[in-house]
DNA sequence: ATTATCTATAGATCTATAGATAATGC
DNA sequence: ATTATCTATAGATCTATAGATAATGC
């Protein structure tokens, strides 16, 4: 039954891993210890071994996903000749409204995690602020200690669209919103100001 | 311990009213059915008399939310010569960032309710065009069967600001999501093009 | 006689803990 | 000898139902 130390650490990892994808799919309150450490092939009587409560593993799968997606946005960005318009085309897709368990994590569980401990919720800050800095780079600002207005604006209304579009049975509609937010977003990013 | 007719119907009307609260405080799976029959001063046992079951008041308590929501926006334009900046400007305050019970219910349920039936999807969809009418109304377009591509974009901006100040504790970099979409609405709404 | 609400309970699930088991690591 | 994981269980809670109670409404 026991196995190695190495073995047990990629079974904490494993299970923080499964774990970011099903809050995600069903929400904190969704889903509960058995079904969370059965995700990763192990029993629910091994979980306090390896985490302090559920809150514990919330915070540490959290942390896990936005790192994620934050990489998702560096990523995309990196490739291109056109970093915003990029992370916008992927973001602002269908594919992604309809990817919950591996999509951001903050229009998954943005309400969610509102409710949730400050452990939790901390996790969501760092993971915005990374986010609002991928967006600065890409529209060349020079590195400062809050993120520009433009990256709030562009994040609440790639988050907002597709919260929206998520919400929204009539495939027109739906698609409206993100084809919208596409749009705006642009225009913002494009805006020669000094904000 | 039985209660006249109107008195009934009074009752039923009372455990919605409470439930369109305490859902947007704790989500739809953050209280039980016994803690929503108190709050409206009932025990749970004559919750299956007035209520086909939890799902059935979570749709009926998410419709009167979004109703009164939609209602909110329509009172604050009627009051105000520029109506936009009414509307973002309780929206998009302190005070309904703080105020998750009595606020907006697409940001306190907007990932809950991505998961829920569609009889409870079915309102935020219908309340979302409302308030997308509300927003075509006081940009002065002529009445459409689909939102404008700005009103879509508006109102994503302004849930989106909404779910990441909430998600931060920094009131610094909270207020500042809120006032970044207020100037960008403001932009949006003042741009003189076709859509 | 009907019925709105109550108390009581079934059966399932939830988080967390206790102690057994069997393999690792010294 | 230590320990990662297992089975088993405690105690609380959840949704839903059954049947009793007491007031309304005919």
């Amino acid at each position: 039954m026991r196995v190695s130390r190495a073995q047990a650490e990629e079974n904490r990892d494993r299970v923080i891993t499964v774990a970011s994808r099903l809050f995600r799919e069903r929400g904190f309150d969704g889903i509960g210890l058995k079904d969370l450490m059965k995700g990763a092939g192990l029993t629910q009587g091994g979980f306090y071994k390896q985490f302090q409560s559920k809150d514990d593993l919330a915070a540490l799968a959290s942390r896990r996903a936005l790192e994620e997606a934050t990489r998702r946005w560096s990523d995309a960005a990196a490739d291109s000749d056109d970093p915003l318009g990029a992370v916008a085309a992927f973001y602002l897709s269908r594919d992604h409204r309809g990817e919950k368990a591996e999509g951001c994590p903050i229009v998954a569980l943005g309400a969610d995690a509102a409710r949730q401990s400050a452990e939790v919720r901390k996790p969501f800050e760092d993971g915005i602020r990374a986010h609002c800095e991928v967006l600065d780079e890409m529209m060349g600002g020079v590195a400062a200690k809050d993120p520009s207005s433009k990256a709030m604006a562009i994040l609440s209304m790639m988050v907002g669209a597709v919260t929206l579009s998520r919400l929204i049975a009539d495939e027109h509609l739906s698609e409206g919103f993100l084809d919208a937010a596409t749009e705006e977003v642009r225009r913002i990013a494009a805006r020669d100001d000094d904000n």
